[in-house]
RNA sequence: UCCUGAGUAGCUCAGCGGUAGAGCGGGUGGCUGUUAACCACUAGGUCGUAGGUUCGAACCCUACCUCAGGAGCCA
């Protein structure tokens, strides 16, 4: 197999006779010699290659422009310059793909917004290529977090016929002309049926069977939001554990935070120097401080109390039986905590049926964990596990039992405690890059009228 | 969806009523074991689209489109 960039720079001595490949940088030429920068993704530095102005390929030199793919021959070398390390000394350069003047990527900086639009190019670009080195990492991190404690990974459905209540809006499924008149019994499916927006129904029947599980999959909302923190179409996981209440949820959410916060900074040390220097200049320190600082947990009662004393006047007012705005949970993480911050037992009445109620009658056994600078990264509760609670709670959110028969039938039989909770993964690559843009940490995003790949 | 702002060369931007500019990128020449190299010359534009005001519009007005930031909704 052909050897990577990564492995010919992790050379402990000099190589005669390698080939390495890659995508050109930068040419820079002298009389003697020419300077070729090639990179192949495989990690964020690449390879100095110095073509000697003699040799018979140096004449190849003037079609090498920035974005060319050159495969070359020669020694692994010294470099008798300051910058590197290693440096090739080639022996026969090949163009294996030209790349014109119109290629969009240049040696100087682009803004995240002009690479949105070449979303096939860009992960050639250094920030991009971190990116998605970090997001492949994480998402490995993630699996590993969940199997080292023995939780099962299911594969909940994409295409499903039942809306996860409080969700947000659904893509509709179909194979029915647009325009028709049939009825949806006489779709595909013999039903109306829809991209997921969450898989946490499906995963609460495996955590009631397999124990503890979790899922990571795409999940789709329709909603018509334009923020930098919303995508149509994004990445989650859903644990969901049997026997677990909601303190036990909230522990393995911040443990679950944590040890991908530590992942990051050990798994990805030179991704995060680049992130630190040129994206977030606080962002190693605040990773740091993540993994030191204990986080807080806060009731939903003592938050509003404590925004209410803050002295601060928001634009929201603050009224204990509403949802927390953007600006309150900001004070609350970035003012207040200084860190990620856990707000528990909201009030039932802003939140869906399946969360448990608590004996006060007034909340349920939800969580909200809220990290600075992105807010919402996890949102979980203890699932309502009592059939004549969860009964009365469909009534009242107008449900009707036929359609989540099967929902039911968990508590129906067998019944045990159990809670779960969603992280958005593009959230979670935000808060440790530093990136401030959902978009830019997804690597084709989907969002209100752009899909055009 | 609402509010605000922005669309000028391949890219980043300046120009803000009177002949369309720079840097980078491209080409040509020079110089140099170079490091987003450097120096000189050069090519490159229906100023987002459509109307309007004006002797004259990139610039002022209207509508639309696109993008960004903020808000709502949420992960």
């Amino acid at each position: 197999m052909p050897e990577t960039l990564r492995q010919l720079l992790a050379s402990e001595s000099a190589v005669t006779s390698i080939t390495a490949r890659g995508w050109v940088r930068t040419r820079r030429d002298s009389k003697a010699c020419s300077f070729l920068e090639i990179t192949d993704g495989s990690c964020f530095k690449g390879l100095q290659v110095v073509v000697d102005a003699a040799l018979p390929c140096a004449e190849l030199m003037p079609r090498i422009l920035t974005g060319a793919s050159i495969e070359v021959d020669g020694d692994l070398v010294a470099s008798p310059a300051a910058g590197q390390k290693w440096e090739l000394q080639a022996r026969e350069v090949r163009l294996l793909g030209e790349a014109d003047a119109t290629y969009p990527l240049q040696k100087k900086g682009h803004t995240p917004e002009f690479l949105r639009t070449i979303s096939h190019l860009r992960p050639r670009t250094n920030l991009f290529g971190n990116v998605f080195r970090v997001r492949s990492r994480m998402s490995f991190a993630i699996h590993r977090f969940f199997q080292e404690q023995g939780f099962f990974h299911v594969h909940t459905p994409v295409i499903t016929s039942s809306d996860c209540e409080g969700a947000g809006e659904l893509f509709r499924v179909t194979t029915l002309k647009q325009g028709s008149n049939a009825k949806p019994e006489e779709d595909f499916f013999g039903r109306p049926t829809y991209l997921t927006v969450s898989g946490q129904l499906q995963g609460e029947t495996f955590a009631c069977a397999l124990g503890n599980i979790y899922t990571f999959g795409p999940t789709f909302r329709a909603e018509n939001s334009n923020t930098a923190r919303h995508a149509a179409e994004f990445w989650m996981i859903e644990p969901e554990m049997a026997f677990y209440d909601l303190a036990a949820d909230m522990t393995l959410a911040e443990a679950n935070v944590r040890y991908l916060v530590k992942a990051m900074l050990e798994e990805c040390p030179e991704e995060l120097e680049f992130f630190n220097k040129f994206v977030d200049k606080d962002l190693t320190a605040r990773l740091q401080h993540t993994l030191t600082k204990p986080f807080e947990r806060i009731s939903y009662t003592e938050a509003v109390d404590l925004l209410l004393k803050s002295g601060r006047s928001f634009e929201h007012p603050v009224v204990w039986g509403e949802g927390l705005q953007t600006e309150h949970e900001r004070y609350i993480a970035e003012e207040h905590v200084k860190g990620p911050v856990t707000i528990y037992n909201y009030p039932k009445a802003i939140k869906p049926f399946y969360m448990r109620q608590n004996d006060d009658g007034k909340t349920v056994a939800a969580m909200d964990l809220l990290v600075p600078g992105i807010g919402e990264i996890i949102g979980g509760s203890q699932r309502e596990e009592r059939l004549d609670v969860l009964r009365a709670a469909m009534e009242h959110h107008g449900l009707s039992e036929a359609d989540y028969q099967w929902y039911v039938d968990l508590r129906r039989y067998g019944s045990v405690p159990h809670a779960g909770y969603g992280m958005g993964f593009e959230r979670l690559l935000m808060f440790v890059t530093g990136v401030s843009n959902i978009r830019d940490v997804i690597p084709f995003a989907r969002t209100p009228g752009h899909a055009p790949y």
